[in-house]
RNA sequence: CGCGAGGUAGAGCAGCUCGGAAGCUCGCCGGGCUCAUAACCCGGAGGUCACAGGUUCAAAUCCUGUCCUCGCAA
């Protein structure tokens, strides 16, 4: 079939480069226009125009979709297939085509922007992918094909997005055949199950050391790529890119001389980086201090100068 | 020219204000001690202080330029 692609992030890059490499046409890349980024500020391109400009495949970057609605009918196209687009596609513009969506969780659940971050950051053990028809209301439309997937303790956002884009792939390829020999079933989702997730903020990332070390844990994993996992202390933030829940028997003497200590103590600052927290010992593996790189915790602690040994509150 | 921080031994850092013998913590190599070590003691190797100019009797340190890295903001 002739797919016009809408998408723009890594997720999307993934979907797109299955698709390119599929029997099926790619006629057009649409994604989000550049932006300024990164220092100076200068206007960055979404990686995703690389790959597109790679294989000849023409690029579309609008602000704002409504007002290119002619545009899109003169597309020579059967199907529009959108994968984290990143903005709400207008009703006159799905009125066109045909138009289905790759979305990284087991719809209802997990509707909106943040389904694998926040699928981490509940702890869940198992999320999945789905694909459905896009509609105007934020990821409610039918599904054509569901399947779920085991998150591993091991996994955080950065290597579990591109296995779910992968099994993406997977059940959009198999959706396109099924619709273009006409088998494809579709079935309303259950709109009482369904749970929303918002974009994520830049406080989101704070860590609450009176909350559990696992839950900690899964908020760095869930959020090691935006906003990251954080704590000041002596009013320095400290960046926490990989962390555990510590419980081996060093962990637990040291837990046992701060017993009376309050959570957000720091236990031990010569190898081991150990914070006691609401429930159990949250160990930092990797960090990183204003102005500096990302650092094992041996190597962070050699040089780093700790003004307390408590976390701000 | 968005704002800011930095480049010193294999790693992480101090020293720069106020120029005057290259330091700390770890790692590495060798030896010692211990029932034991994520402990301790002794010794050792390892640096063109990012690069290029300038000032000076003398520059890691002061001045100018270049390259690279990182944080913030978007």
């Amino acid at each position: 079939m002739k797919v016009l692609f809408f998408g723009t992030p890594l997720f999307a890059e993934i979907v797109l480069e299955g698709l390119l490499n599929s029997k099926h046409q790619v006629v057009g890349v649409v994604c989000q226009s550049d932006k300024p980024a990164g220092r100076g500020n200068k206007m960055v391109s979404p990686h995703i125009t690389q790959i597109a400009k790679a294989n000849n495949v023409p690029v579309f970057q609008f602000e704002k979709l409504l007002p290119h609605i002619e545009d899109f009918k003169n597309i020579d196209c059967d199907i529009f297939v959108t994968a984290s687009y990143g903005k709400i596609l207008p009703k006159s513009l799905l009125d066109i085509k045909l138009c289905i969506n790759v979305h990284p969780s087991l719809l209802p659940k997990y509707r909106g922007a943040t389904p694998i971050q926040n699928a981490i950051l509940n702890g869940d053990v198992v999320t999945g992918v789905t694909v459905m028809k896009t509609e105007v209301g934020m990821d409610d439309g039918d599904i054509f094909l569901q399947e779920k997937f085991n998150i591993s303790p091991e996994d955080d956002y950065t290597s579990l997005l591109p296995k779910l884009a992968d099994l993406g792939t997977k059940l959009l390829l198999e959706t396109l055949d099924k619709i273009e020999n006409g088998t494809a079933k579709r079935t309303p989702q259950n709109a009482q199950d369904a749970t929303f997730v918002k974009l994520l903020k830049k406080e989101d990332g704070l860590l609450d050391f009176s909350l559990s070390a696992e839950s900690l844990v899964n908020k760095v994993r869930a959020f090691v790529e935006f906003p990251v996992a954080c704590f000041k202390i002596g009013g320095e933030i400290i960046k926490v890119y990989k962390a555990k829940v510590a419980t081996d028997d060093f962990a637990k003497q040291k837990l046992a001389e701060f017993e009376k200590n309050n959570f957000g103590t720091i236990l031990c600052t010569k190898k081991r980086f150990l914070i006691k927290t609401g429930g159990g010992i949250f160990e930092i593996l990797k960090c990183q201090a204003p102005n500096g790189k990302i650092l094992d915790a041996a190597a962070f602690l050699n040089g780093y100068h700790f003004k307390s040994m408590a976390v701000d509150k």
